[in-house]
DNA sequence: AGACCTATGTCTTATAGAAGATATGATAGC
DNA sequence: GCTATCATATCTTCTATAAGACATAGGTCT
C-alpha cells in the first residue's frame, strides 16, 4: 500500500503518506483539503457546527493535533470560527455586523459622522448574455447567461458608490431585482443563504478615473470629479470566480483604508 | 510564587503564568513578546540567525514547542524567516528582490511591458521643523526636526509616482540627499542597514484626487488627470510610527492591486 | 438556585522521526 | 603526499502524535 494522498476511510492504516512521494504535502494540509471539500459540498452549512476535533480525527484516522492544525489554518482564513466550549462553526456572512466584509471605505473623520448603514438603491437587474470581458474574468463562455446588477450606495443621503455587479446565471438562477431590493442584509449574506454561495477571498484593482456620463448622473457629480475606481473579482471555494464587480467611489470625505504587513 | 508575566531567567520554575491571572496571555505570546524585544533591541540584526529553538527554549525555560509557536507567528508576520536545516533568521528588506515591499502598483498588462526597476529621482531632501499635521501622525512635537524627501519614480521613462516622505529627525540623524540618490537599493533597505530601522507594518489611505500645481509639473500631466493619492503611515517595532508618506500615482496604465480575505 | 458532570476548545509539554544543511573523517585514486 | 569522493555524524527545522491541565458552556440532578 502506498497512499500518497489521503482519501477518506481507506484502510485501517495510519494513512501517513509514503516517504519521498512524488508530490508531498503535509498531513495536516491534506486534512485541510478534505475539510474544505466537505465545506464546499455543503455537508456542513454556514452557521452549523462541524464535528469535534476528536470526531474528525477518528474519521480521517489521524491524531487530534493534526486536525487542530488544519482547523487552525481554516480559522485564520475565516472559513471556520472557533468558540471555546461550544465547538467550531462554519463561518457565515449573515451573522456578524461586519456590514460589508470587503468594503473598506471609511469616513475621513469617524468622530464627526455617526456611521449608519448605507442606504441602497437598486437601479436595475438584468439577465443577458455574458459580454466578452465579463465572460473572461468569470471563466464563462459568451453564450452563457449572466446577471447584471447596478446600484447606488449612499451615506447620510449622499450618493457615494455606484456599482456594476456581474454574476454567473447558473449559480444565481432565480435572482430578481425585487429580491435584491427587499433584502436588508449585506449582499454577500443573501448570496449565502439564498444561493449557498460564500465568497472566500477577493482581488481588487484600484485606480483613479473621471466619471462616465451615467455615473455623473447617479452620483450627482461633475465630469471633473476624480473618483476611485474599484474592480473586484470575488472567489468562492476552490478559487472559483463568482462575482465581478466594478465600482466607483466618491472619496472627497471618505477614503479606502488598507492595512499592510 | 506568582509570575503573571514572564521575565527572563527569573528562577528555576517553569515560568507558567498563574491561573486566572488578571490579564492573561498564553505563554507562547509572552515568548513572542520577549523575542520581539530582543529584535527591537538589536540583539540580533537583520540577516543574522537567531538562537535555535532549543536554545531559546532553555533561555526562557519553556519547551521547544512553545518557542516554536511564538516563532511561527513572527515568521508569518515576516519578522523572521525560517530556513530548514539552517536556522531562523531576522528578516531583512535588503536581500530579496521584493523591490518595494509595500508598493502594489502593477502594470495593467504585465505581458506587454517587461517590469524593470523604477527609475528614481530625488527632487530634494530638507531638514525642518515638523509641520503640525506631520508632527501629529508621527507622534512628535512641532518643535522637533523632521526630514522631508520628495522624489519621482518613473517606469520605462514615464514619471508615474510623486512622493512626499517625512521622517523623524532623531532616528534618521545624518540622512542626506546624496545618500538617497547614491543608494540603488529600495529605500526601506537603506533605512534598515544605515539606520537600523525596519518597517514592520503600514497603513494606507487611498482616494482619487486631481493634481496640485507642482505635481502637474513633476508628473507631466494636465490639471484634469485623475490621480490615486496614497497616504502611508509606516510603523517599526512596537507600533511606533516612523514614516509618513503621501504619494500620488498615475493610474492610466497601472493599477493598485489588493488581495482581500 | 446551586452543585455537579460532561463536552468542547485551549495551552503546554513531551517524544519521535523525517528532511535539509554542514562539518568531519575515512578511503580511493592520482 | 595530495586531492576528490563518499559515508557519517550532528545540527537545524518540520511534521505527527500523545497526554495532561484548564476554561467555558450547557445540561442534569438535588
Amino acid at each position: 500500500m502506498n497512499p500518497t494522498t489521503l482519501s477518506e476511510n481507506t484502510s485501517e492504516q495510519p494513512l501517513a503518506q509514503v516517504l519521498s512521494s512524488p508530490s508531498f504535502s503535509p498531513l495536516y494540509q491534506q486534512i485541510k483539503s478534505l475539510v474544505l471539500q466537505s465545506l464546499q459540498a455543503g455537508e456542513w452549512k454556514p452557521g452549523d457546527p462541524i464535528p469535534s476535533e476528536f470526531e474528525l480525527a477518528a474519521r480521517y484516522k489521524v491524531s487530534q493535533g493534526t486536525v487542530r492544525k488544519a482547523i487552525d489554518e481554516l480559522a485564520k482564513e475565516h472559513l471556520l470560527v472557533r468558540r471555546q466550549g461550544k465547538g467550531t462553526f462554519v463561518a457565515t456572512h449573515a451573522e456578524q455586523q461586519v456590514q460589508f466584509r470587503f468594503l473598506k471605505l471609511k469616513p475621513d473623520n469617524p468622530a464627526a459622522v455617526r456611521q449608519g448603514p448605507a442606504e441602497r438603491h437598486i437601479i436595475d437587474c438584468k439577465k443577458l448574455r455574458a459580454p466578452q470581458q465579463v465572460a473572461e474574468v468569470l471563466g464563462l463562455r459568451t453564450s452563457e447567461q449572466v446577471f447584471q446588477v447596478r446600484r447606488v450606495l449612499s451615506f447620510e443621503g449622499v450618493p457615494t458608490i455606484f456599482e456594476d455587479i456581474w454574476l454567473p446565471g447558473g449559480p444565481f438562477k432565480g435572482l430578481t431585482a425585487g429580491q435584491l431590493s427587499a433584502d436588508t442584509r449585506p449582499m454577500y449574506a443573501m448570496f449565502e443563504s439564498d444561493f449557498g454561495i460564500r465568497m472566500v477571498r477577493a482581488q481588487e484593482r484600484l485606480r483613479a478615473v473621471l466619471p462616465a456620463d451615467d455615473v455623473q448622473v447617479f452620483l450627482k457629480v461633475s465630469a471633473q470629479t476624480p473618483l476611485l475606481k474599484v474592480e473586484r473579482l470575488s472567489f468562492t471555494y476552490q478559487d472559483t470566480p463568482m462575482e465581478w464587480r466594478t465600482g466607483v467611489y466618491l472619496t472627497d470625505t471618505r477614503h479606502y483604508l488598507n492595512e499592510l504587513n
